[in-house]
DNA sequence: CAGTCAGTTTCATTATTTGAAACTTTGTTT
DNA sequence: AAACAAAGTTTCAAATAATGAAACTGACTG
């Protein structure tokens, strides 16, 4: 079930925020209880306190809970400190200026790829709908970059935990196909996504690494079947890969250069 | 400070992350402690839970505590179940698009302004880093505007919350005004920011209504005094009003018409 | 190398969570 | 309208988990 559900109150608390967004809809206590391992009342007052906690919202004359707003307020900080978005915003905004196409940032997040920005070039509008959403790792040019780069138990890991759905004829749908593929993209430093999430949907995609080889997340440029090919993506490489170079740049002159001075005051 | 922080330890260890969250960037575990109530392993033991939790991410490097990235997966869903964007999101884009104005959608939370959607018709993309960002209720159009609808109970328990910081010249800075200014609010139907929350930013707001007369959010149309005026800006009453009662009319035909259908299969 | 400070672990005490059962409320059927 | 059923809510003793003073570790400092 992916998390870790064994930090006590809080953590078996926690995972009933997970039950209720995977409903995507508001729901009802007992649609909960249903599936819940927990026993009535200790369900019950999981979402009593989540509820007073604004944690979730309940809709009296539906009676039905959804996710509550206090976690948009939350994760609006979060994207700011803790996601390379805030960093990365100018430079992947001049990405998408100069290919014309569709731009993502995403990072990884648990085993699954979680995508922390995106532009669309064609319709300038939209971007919430798809920051917060997260994709499988196994079949897309960020999440394939990304492994590709990991360290090798944290690759394994990861590996072992994807459900190597068949989207698509394309799709690597078991770990030794993926495994062929993650060394192609560690030679050649990119990796494409082949219509394997999405028929006629192609993407091209470099990690970004710190100085340390470390990955901090990747990025993607996306088209379609229709308006090019793998070698007209691959024509992108290099302004790929020098933004993906400028972000992790930012990144490391960031993290707090003052932090020394003023924290020296040693109340 | 907000929250009912009484919820047992589910609800002080949901502290922990406002506090972070307060700070802005990442901290370190003696600055929390530093402005913490609890004890040393107390607050250790809720960071590591939600650590462990990915409520909370940790910088080894830097020895730093961040909002984690479950929010931003977590807050998505949030903001697609329980909150008006995606059914407002067409209609504010033709708002947006007919007036060529910055457009906000906002709704109360707590005793605050949460802005849930943005359409900045300058420059084309940002969205997310508005959406979650939250403002004072007595001093901006959607405050004002929510507030002046709101039952009469709901209203004074949150202008009791409010702090009246005169941010300008012209911020109402006691309940006595506000009260006034909701008055009217409440005669004329849409009310204005009149530079009470930043010098030269106006802007004129109007709530969104459920058919039973209950507050769902407020829409704004945003500019400034360089290139418009409080006359300009009431010009867009009837667009805004039109765009208001759609998304109302939107939300009430949603709430999961097949909702009977769906469920009466009884188990 | 003693001293200080930030972070971590221990463990007996204390307070909270737990869940079976009983109860209330709401809506449905006869 | 009474009887019934289903969903939601409360109770309370037992079981468990949270608590925090104190002691410990390790890293940096002078």
């Amino acid at each position: 079930m992916g998390h870790v559900t064994g930090d006590g109150t809080v953590g078996k608390a926690l995972s009933v925020l997970d039950q209720v967004a995977a409903f995507g809809r508001p729901v009802r206590f007992g649609e909960l209880l249903a599936q819940s391992s927990y026993p009535k009342p200790t369900l019950y007052r999981f979402v009593q306190t989540l509820t007073n906690q604004h944690m979730l919202t309940y809709d009296p004359e539906q009676q039905t809970y959804a996710l509550g707003i206090r976690l948009v307020r939350l994760a609006h900080a979060a994207w700011e400190q803790s996601t390379l978005a805030p960093i990365a915003r100018p430079h992947i905004d001049a990405l998408s200026a100069a290919v014309g196409e569709t731009v993502h940032l995403a990072q990884l997040d648990n085993a699954q790829v979680l995508y922390i920005d995106k532009r669309n070039a064609g319709n300038p509008v939209q971007m919430y709908s798809q920051a917060g959403k997260v994709g499988p790792a196994y079949c897309t040019g960020v999440g394939k970059a990304m492994l590709a780069f990991s360290a090798p138990d944290v690759a394994d890991r990861i590996i072992a935990q994807q459900s190597f759905h068949r989207f698509t004829p394309q799709t690597l749908d078991n770990a030794k196909a993926l495994r062929d593929e993650l060394q192609n993209i560690r030679i050649n430093g990119y990796g494409f996504d082949r219509e394997e999430h999405e028929p006629g949907i192609i993407c091209i995609a470099t990690p970004i690494l710190s100085e340390s080889g470390r990955v901090l997340g990747a990025l993607s440029v996306t088209s379609t079947t229709a308006r090019t090919n793998l070698a007209g993506l691959e024509g992108y490489v290099p302004i790929l890969q020098d933004t993906a170079t400028d972000i992790a740049r930012d990144a490391r002159n960031w993290s707090f250069p003052d932090y020394e001075t003023k924290e020296t005051t040693r109340m």
